[in-house]
DNA sequence: TGACTATAGTCCTAGTTGAAACTATAATTA
DNA sequence: TAATTATAGTTTCAACTAGGACTATAGTCA
């Protein structure tokens, strides 16, 4: 018999990632972006662009979805492409000035709306929470995964 | 000027969560199901079968995605659905035998897979993760949410 | 140098996603 | 009872998603 005690933590995992997208999602709706369209804005913002891949790296976002959210990002001339001058393959993508003012408008809205979440947590709360999700990350990476 | 101590909690818990889905995913592809589908066939499992509401309760998985998930699973046989006798409005989802086969054959599989990342885990170790997560979902459903 | 091998993005596909509009049935209330 | 309001699923839509095939360029090594 195997134990399953672990369920519950992977329910609640479920859970609370639901709920910390639904919660996000209420204000990066009201900028007209979507919640990767958003994450990737935030990405770049402050920064002379980043490739793809470091991109995808940030956001968790994977290459073959990045394309289409660059794409239509592109479209909305928020940010561009710029070929790399040291590697051929790579491209870098930048803010554009209307990204860069989109950016400086919304995001200091948006931190401070998430902000309120967490309007009760102290240093330590932060710490231990962060740990716990640590942990629980590394348990699934710590494995060669076998299916 | 905003804290922004949170993020590396937000970050953290996305990784987390990627984590999961991306280690539970490597079982799941295995057996010819998507991580929804899948979701759908151990919700089902060891029960009489319950309405779209219920098991969109279960796995937050929303109406309008659940219409199509059930369709697939209903041509590939493994669910049908079956008017409620109560309601007229309500469907019930339930298992078919093949559905059922399935599911006495993958599911105590999917949960050996996943319970080998909790190996080293003991029983205080998963009520505290818990704890911390029902913390952090809730700083995100306690608040009235206004953009 | 020439032949592998790796990497960067794009394209393609099937499927999922949430929101909102819609249809049908149920429950409420005037 | 009739009108109103709520609920259960379906449909539609634009966008996201991962994976894998593909093209082009880079790096390696014989």
């Amino acid at each position: 018999m195997i134990t399953m005690s672990f369920l519950p933590v992977l329910r609640e995992l479920a859970r609370c990632y639901q709920a910390f997208e639904m919660y996000s999602a209420i204000h990066v709706r009201t900028i007209d972006l979507t919640p990767s369209q958003f994450d990737i804005v935030a990405t770049l913002g402050n920064t002379p662009g980043m490739t793809f891949t470091q991109l995808g790296e940030k956001t968790l976002i994977t290459k073959g979805t990045l394309t289409g959210v660059v794409d239509r990002l592109t479209a909305k001339k928020l940010v561009r492409r710029i070929a790399s001058k040291h590697d051929g393959r790579s491209q870098i993508v930048r803010l554009t000035k209307k990204g860069e003012m989109l950016f400086d408008k919304v995001f200091p809205a948006h931190l401070s709306y998430m902000g309120k979440a967490f309007a009760h947590f102290k240093t330590q709360d932060y710490a231990r929470v962060e740990a716990a999700l640590q942990e629980l990350r590394n348990a699934f990476e710590s494995l060669e995964k076998q299916p």
